[in-house]
DNA sequence: GCAAAGATCGGCT
DNA sequence: GCCGATCTTTGCA
């Protein structure tokens, strides 16, 4: 499948947290390629979105939200995980979209091994999850997905029903539901509730 | 300089 | 369901 390009990436950050659901995460590691498909993401904003890393305004940590779309904004948080953005909207209003779980595709069995747990439960569901089985840190941060070998997204099928929710760990904004996810997915990292798609409304 | 909180996970009760 | 692990970033003195 084509990759998505930048006018993709380009657009209000919610729409793109949706349409991401049923695309394929792809990592290429040590030649080897590994994938995914998305199953789960979150949206955050700048100014009005008091959840998001951007809310304060730009610093060392979150330029990237800044810049052009299409780029990974990756984090390290509490110590031990690593998570993986895309940035979107651009022109100076900053995004991104967190990717919390993907369904495992190609080279599942070196994503169990990246994880290092025993079973086939809990592979990549959460996002920290995701990073350490797909081999994501930070040296990534900043990487072009658009033009990247290692790192990018491709196009997939729409899941036929989307839930949505409030946002997962966070403690302000919680009004905003913009964790999107694919309904009835095992693969998702909690709750599985069947809410329709809503419209989305610009704020 | 220093203190505090954080878009989490895994193990244990 | 609760708790501890571990470290980066940020805000304020």
């Amino acid at each position: 499948m084509p990759r998505l390009g930048r006018e993709f990436y380009g657009r209000y950050t919610p729409s793109v947290a949706k349409d991401l659901l049923g695309c394929t995460l792809v990592r290429v590691d040590r030649g080897r390629r590994l994938s995914g498909i998305i199953v789960e993401t979150e949206a955050y904003r700048g100014s009005g979105d008091p959840a998001s890393h951007a809310y304060p305004g730009r610093t060392a940590r979150n330029a990237v939200m800044f810049g052009e779309p299409g780029h990974a904004y990756l984090y390290f948080i509490y110590g031990f995980h690593h998570c993986l953005n895309v940035t979107t909207e651009g022109h100076g209003t900053p995004g991104a979209v967190l990717l919390r779980a993907v369904e495992p595709s190609e080279g599942a069995d070196e994503m169990v091994r990246n994880r290092g747990v025993k079973g086939g439960a809990h592979i990549a569901d959460g996002p920290g999850r995701l990073t350490q089985a797909l081999g994501i840190d930070r040296r990534l941060n900043g990487e072009d997905m658009v033009a990247s070998e290692t790192l990018f997204i491709e196009e997939g099928t729409s899941p036929r029903r989307i839930g949505r929710s409030s946002r997962v760990g966070i403690k302000v904004a919680t009004e905003r539901r913009w964790r999107f996810f694919v309904a009835g997915s095992r693969f998702v990292s909690q709750g599985r509730p069947s809410t329709p798609t809503e419209p989305i409304t610009k704020p």
